[in-house]
DNA sequence: AATAAATGTGTCTTTTGTACATATTTATTA
DNA sequence: TAATAAATATGTACAAAAGACACATTTATT
């Protein structure tokens, strides 16, 4: 990736631009919240005639002038008016025929936010949350980018403290574990979910209790601080060695 | 991920080419390999004088008539005349600058290969291969990619059978050991690499023993047949859902 | 006052990881 | 050919983590 370049560039300059610069590059977002006890996805519907009456994810071009990273930070922000929320690069896909338009190479990000942040670009015309669960079919292969996607997270959320970023700031133990479970798709054993999320360390206890929940009230808590940064690098990981003699 | 294409390419039909696909895409490879007992990469003398006297990976521009995914294959076959290697997408890499003729998007593989295996197209002018410990700067951001690189297969060597790729078909576990330790960079406990080994059911006892080597000899193994496809889709995950109640 | 529904623990068992030692086999050498 | 060097092959005891499971307590509701 350095002789073919130069020896490129220097073709483009004549005429084989259309050959060497004919593929664009897209992102596209997996964006998860909870909601309704349901683990859904942010939708928008499509409007190409082959894949009417289908959903796809939100994406867009990625610019000239803008870092890969940075453009579905740029999607996000114009879709739902949120910044700073939790994005993770997943994967890139680029099969020849993914997309009806030409030939587009995406790659597949997912966001996890908190559905009862301010979303002040919202369009409810447009953009429709829809359980993860129910998802049959997708345009293009969104399909397969979101259960991508969704593998990952399941893969990460009990490693790094990334949930959070689905819950509103205080939350109980019981909604932390309802949201697991909901991530995973299983159900989990009350006493040794607490106790693992006890040995995390992620949790600050801040002595104060549920309200108009019709039962018993649980304690609140919240992230520490220390694991708080949005647009965060993961923390708290786990080397590969430790399981290793 | 539909609309803005569906406009964009009607755009494109008239003047803004340049602007909407001026980002080429290429695949960079970190082709690792153990030789003389360390994990090593294969790497080409950069001839850009903006780089002039560092290496860089193996890459290339994706074609418009290829998939993603066969373009690392491609650069394998035409560079080390192999195929049916071992290769796993890694990241990719975007920011703005992070390529010198231009803007290049590129997306990162690793691949582990047997040196002992039949490399027709090996060009020993051009290419060598450098110990990874020994690597200290390279062209481009390719130090960063070859980190990741290093990084994702130190997380998936002791979960999935991929090791081996980098071995004679024929092997004892005490060449494995030393394997495992070149790649984590780390030394093992015998016994209890032979126990993890065990446990994980990936070896074939094949009732021979080495020759040839100045002490007593050892048994020798084989991958068993079930995990030997080459281009090879992960076997033998352990879910993400074992270890959570 | 009784009930429903949840909270908040704790213990025992199993599995997995880790530290560590001894007897055995083979090639080499003196 | 006997002694030595260097590795193979293996097992046990302890520690840590995961998993199954039960009971007393608190609060809101009836």
């Amino acid at each position: 990736m350095d002789k073919n370049i130069k020896l490129k560039t220097a073709e483009i300059e004549k005429s084989s631009h259309l050959e060497y610069f004919n593929i664009a590059i897209s992102v596209d977002c997996v964006i998860f919240c909870y909601k309704e006890k349901k683990l859904q996805v942010l939708l928008i519907q499509s409007d190409l005639e082959e894949y009417s009456g289908l959903y796809s994810l939100l994406g867009d071009l990625v610019r000239p002038d803008e870092d890969l990273d940075s453009a579905p930070y740029r999607v996000l922000k114009q879709r739902t008016g949120m910044e700073d929320v939790y994005l993770e690069q997943v994967h890139t896909f680029g099969t020849i025929n993914r997309h009806v338009s030409g030939r587009v190479i995406t790659t597949a990000y997912y966001s996890l936010i908190d559905i009862k942040h301010q979303m002040l670009n919202f369009d409810e015309n447009e953009l429709h949350w829809h359980p993860v669960k129910d998802i049959r079919k997708l345009a293009f292969d969104h399909k397969m980018i979101l259960d991508t996607c969704l593998e990952r997270l399941r893969e990460q959320v009990m490693e790094y403290p990334i949930a959070f970023n689905l819950l509103p700031e205080k939350f109980s133990l019981r909604e932390l574990q309802k949201l697991y479970e909901a991530i995973l798709g299983i159900t989990l054993d009350r006493r040794n979910f607490r106790k693992k999320i006890a040995v995390k360390g992620w949790l600050e206890d801040l002595d104060q209790m549920e309200v108009n929940v019709p039962h018993r009230p649980g304690k609140l808590y919240t992230l520490k601080t220390l694991y708080k940064k949005r647009r965060q690098t993961r923390k708290s990981k786990p080397s590969v060695l430790d399981s290793v003699s």
